[in-house]
RNA sequence: GCCCCCAUCGUCUAGCGGCCCAGGACCCCGCCCUUUCAAGGCGGUAGCACGGGUUCGAAUCCCGUUGGGGGCACCA
């Protein structure tokens, strides 16, 4: 394939929240483009009043933006061969179904549902097999006699006889059998332009040249490649685009993950601390691979490294907890003061830290950032482990699972000896903390280390999984600590 | 029902005829490091759906079976 002149799309309708697998999509697009040093054009499918938002359509390009998905050519800045809204392009699309009308490419069609089921009936044949083409050859004569009754027509392509071919970018060749698809709708009984019209028409008019796209817009591929056929026979520059069909994301139970499924919302993912580069190295691995000896890798290597052609084809299931390690990979991967600005709005949100932070509060932020990053998959993982660093000792209390198992009867005594010999310790730092309490708990009372310092972690952190525990309690500072200590001893 | 797609460890994948008695990652299990929880390091368990071909040779090519998935709207 030419690297120069590479044009992809990314298309989504604004119905709903963005879903894991519109960014994989999204992303592949944006990788291809990219690699090829192509443009990446965002386009929006809002040619369905009834279910488009305008809430949706910003979430778009919230999530596009967060993630670093960035385009050339787009709704928000323009470019070319806009508009790139198609409630926008109404006047193009009217004036190519014209001319489809004029050319006897499409024809209308004054079948109900009703009435195509009933001649199915009527013949016995099945009743899913869709539209009959029974309105093709309609005489004038029945065409009036529709209109003196009142009736509008929907206006169908005509497909040709013959079998629907491509070469797959992922796939190779596919094929589907002449007359397998009925005559589809282009426009609605009110003039609305439909997406098997406008989807292909504006890929035409803006000169797409690969369409990368789920596998569930394969069987629409063969409609789409005879669209192209016809609006090129009517004189409009259509060349048709490679298709590339990415496979399926599935969820639990192996169904297609459906915009509806919580797991599915992009939302949950950033909430929870998800980083963009994290996110997206997770969704390159559902359907590539950088290499065979490891999946870790920015985006930069992803551009570098990406071939549609090495896509696989099988479905893939999405795994959080594969992607919760891919993330925390990257987390591990950032700076310190990196860390330290993508945890920080997550704090606040949490209502843990000022907006802006105050200077106590960054010192306490900065002083424990490196201890939690190397621990955490998620941001929100972190800001649960930080908490106890924030909240007042009045509303603090260890987490109910934590301390079921380290605040047990026995923890009495441990906690009363760790309380004594953190009380005479002369220099609150983490060295003398550290020796104070290994010599009280440990040498004192013969514990093994890991029986010891549990009990001490809940009380003070109210978690068993913290930030390294001396340090921990020299950020909380003397006081706090043992009255953390007290209060669980209580 | 019809059309189409897919088929390697539980999951995501590498493999595009000999380098594979199949490699990596997640999960799980050990060990090491740490007189703390994690993280990290090292090691382990586990897979080519089945049946026919083609070939000197098949996880890799072909056919079939089985299984899974998607689509069959005046949604996109």
């Amino acid at each position: 394939m030419t690297a120069a002149g590479v044009r992809v799309r990314f298309c989504p309708s604004p119905t709903g929240e963005p879903h894991v697998g519109l960014i994989r999509t999204a992303l592949f697009n944006w990788a291809f483009a990219r690699h090829h040093g192509g443009v990446f054009v965002f386009r929006i499918e809002d040619t369905d009043a009834a279910r488009d938002t305008e809430d949706s359509y910003r979430q778009l390009l919230d999530a596009l933006r967060w993630l670093g998905l960035d385009w050339d050519e787009g709704p928000d800045i323009g470019g070319p061969v806009g508009p790139y809204r198609q409630s926008e392009r109404r006047g193009i699309y009217a004036d190519v179904v014209r001319r489809l009308l004029e050319a006897g490419e499409a024809y209308e069609s004054y079948s109900s549902g009703e009435e195509i089921e009933a001649r199915h009936r009527a013949a016995g044949r099945d009743l899913k097999l869709g539209y009959d083409n029974a309105d093709r050859e309609l005489s004038d004569a029945r065409r009036a006699a529709f209109r003196a009754a009142d009736r509008e027509p929907v206006v169908r392509l005509r497909m040709p006889a013959e079998e629907l071919a491509w070469d797959d970018l992922v796939r190779g060749p596919v094929s589907f059998a002449a007359d397998s698809v009925p005559d589809f709708v282009l426009t609605r009984v009110n003039g609305e332009p439909l997406y098997p019209l406008v989807n292909p028409l504006d890929d035409a008019l803006m000169g797409i040249t690969h369409v990368l796209r789920g596998e569930d817009l394969l069987p629409s591929t063969p409609r789409q490649i005879a669209l192209y056929a016809a609006l090129r026979r009517i004189g409009v520059d259509a060349a048709t685009p490679r298709f590339g069909h990415l496979p399926m994301v599935r969820g639990e139970g192996n169904k297609k993950l459906s915009k509806r499924a919580p797991e599915a919302s992009l939302s949950l993912y950033r909430s929870r601390g998800f980083l963009p580069e994290g996110l997206l190295n997770y969704l390159a691995l559902l359907g590539w691979a950088i290499a065979d000896d490891h999946d870790v890798f920015s985006m930069q290597e992803m551009v570098a490294a990406f071939d549609i052609g090495r896509v696989s084809a099988n479905p893939a299931r999405f795994d959080l907890t594969k992607a919760e390690a891919i993330n925390g990979s990257h987390v591990r991967m950032l700076p310190v003061a990196q860390f330290v600005a993508r945890l920080t709005p997550y704090l606040q949100d949490a209502g843990l830290v000022s907006t802006p932070p105050t200077p106590a509060e960054t010192a306490v932020v900065d002083g424990a950032a490196p201890l939690v990053a190397e621990r955490v998959t998620v941001l929100a993982e972190a800001v649960d482990m930080l908490r106890f660093l924030f909240v007042d000792d009045a509303d603090f209390s260890p987490e109910p699972g934590s301390a079921a198992r380290a605040l047990g009867p026995d923890s009495g005594p441990v906690l009363a000896a760790a309380t004594n010999s953190l009380a005479a310790v002369r220099t609150w730092d983490s060295a003398s903390i550290e020796a104070a309490l290994k010599s009280a708990l440990v040498d004192g009372l013969g514990l093994k280390p890991r029986k010891a310092f549990a009990p001490v972690r809940v009380a003070v952190t109210g978690r068993t999984v913290s930030p390294p525990l001396y340090e921990s309690m020299e950020l909380l500072g003397r006081e706090r600590s043992l009255a953390r200590l007290a209060a669980a001893t209580a």
